[in-house]
DNA sequence: ATTTTTCATTTGTCTGACATTTAAAAGTCT
DNA sequence: AGACTTTTAAATGTCAGACAAATGAAAAAT
């Protein structure tokens, strides 16, 4: 980090101080004064810097590692680095952010669903065209698995998740597959909730193959109409569900 | 939290005390042990309940807060409590995640304005069936402005991605909206890297009243064709923008 | 030259203390 | 009794100092 640079806090401020320390590292690190793999001064160091208690420091540098914004190492040369944010940290972050926020937040299954389904619509066209042999193998095993007798619910829908996957990454972006990826997983739990029939499965098998073979075929326009018709369906039995359940109570 | 279900940490793991610690918490969390507002034992309680010291404890209640998993009150009847995550604060942490993801990784400028687009016209048909008077207005709002002379790029960039930011609340689907609004921000320090002469800021306005007419018409077509044409346009100015680059440092 | 030992540095954890905030309890006045 | 003030207890925030454990580098021994 260049000297010129120097983090600042503000005593006077309301904040918490581990709060604005680990504020004014993180806008370090963003604002690129601190590269990745830097190391940032030691700890007792930073204590000097800021003028407080190194317990202080230390809460603040906790709140860094928590965002996977600093790694930190033990022993001589050791100290606090600053960490690449690698797609895998990035997307394991998108999935529990993004599951606490649907079972937190009471959205409603429509609503993930459209998401879901409006994002995966998004990466079709490109994953038809990019699809390796790779992403198509995946997507033939996963149905194969799906076509299983005797699977539990939990196993489909995890099988359900895989096989989207393998259709987003099949778009060969990164990007995509971050921010999809994370949003299709955190769909599960919701996913969860439906009982599928030996019928509602055989369906989504059918979808499924129909959207393989689109995307074999680099069509994306039939692939782009598989995805809707799975969108209804998968709206049908969930209301199929809600139905079934809504008579049960009433009994 | 039930009792019957206690956060237990491993002694013999080699990671960290308070890495388990906020893991043992959060499992219980996202498990649902833990329900929204429900204020967890005091830092004095947990010390006893998972044999560590006060400090320890501190710097995992200190990584949870960093995560807006809980937050915690001073005074009595304060402590720590689960915290409901807010789309807002989610949004947020999406938009610093994804970019550091960008700026750390080296992500090419085509393959984050692909997914950008990508994106966006995934929810562009929703937009055009739902968007509010409220969503056009300030669509039309930033058009008026990104057609002001004299505006720096760094200004128009800002407007471009209320622009955009517009279209994609217009889904009103809020998952929709988190997931994308932060994808499209995060690529702002990318866009800025473009210089926009005042052709091209032309040539975007016209094609923004072309989507914002599509939207008003409800007419998820154009809209989906404009977006197209939009993201040929960009991906031809980053184009250029190198070119004159790669010229320059010739000679 | 290679291996072993020592050593200094740095983070991880523990202990104890005090400051600050806050709501509730106790007290006081009308 | 009711409204206001004061006290108190509980909780987090901060500080200070100590020791443990890990780790790389230097020093020493072979």
């Amino acid at each position: 980090m260049k000297n010129g640079a120097e983090m600042k806090i503000d005593p006077n401020s309301s904040a918490d101080l581990s709060v604005q320390i680990a504020q004014a590292i993180k806008d370090a690190i963003i604002g690129g004064e601190l590269i990745v793999d830097e190391r940032l001064p030691s700890e007792t160091e930073l204590c000097e810097q800021f003028q407080v208690s190194r317990s202080t420091v230390r809460e603040a540098l906790k709140r860094l590692a928590a965002q996977s914004l600093i790694r930190t190492q033990r022993g001589a040369s050791g100290g606090a680095f600053v960490n690449r944010l690698s797609f895998e940290d990035a997307y394991s972050q998108q999935v529990t952010t993004s599951t606490l926020l649907l079972s937190m937040n009471a959205v409603s299954f429509d609503t993930a669903c459209e998401a879901r389904f409006a994002l995966e619509r998004a990466c079709a066209p490109l994953s038809a065209t990019r699809r390796t042999p790779d992403h198509l193998a995946t997507m033939r095993a996963e149905i194969v698995r799906q076509s299983q007798l005797g699977l539990t619910d939990e196993a489909f829908c995890a099988s359900d998740v895989a096989f989207h996957r393998a259709l987003v990454d099949g778009a060969s972006n990164p990007v995509l597959s971050y921010q999809l990826a994370g949003a299709v997983e955190a769909m599960q739990p919701l996913m969860n909730m439906i009982t599928f029939t030996a019928r509602s499965r055989e369906e989504i098998v059918t979808l499924h193959t129909r959207i393989a073979d689109a995307i074999e075929n680099n069509d994306a326009a039939a692939a782009d109409e598989a995805l809707q018709e799975l969108t209804a369906y998968t709206l049908t039995l969930k209301d199929n569900v809600m139905a079934a359940r809504a008579a049960r109570d009433k009994s």
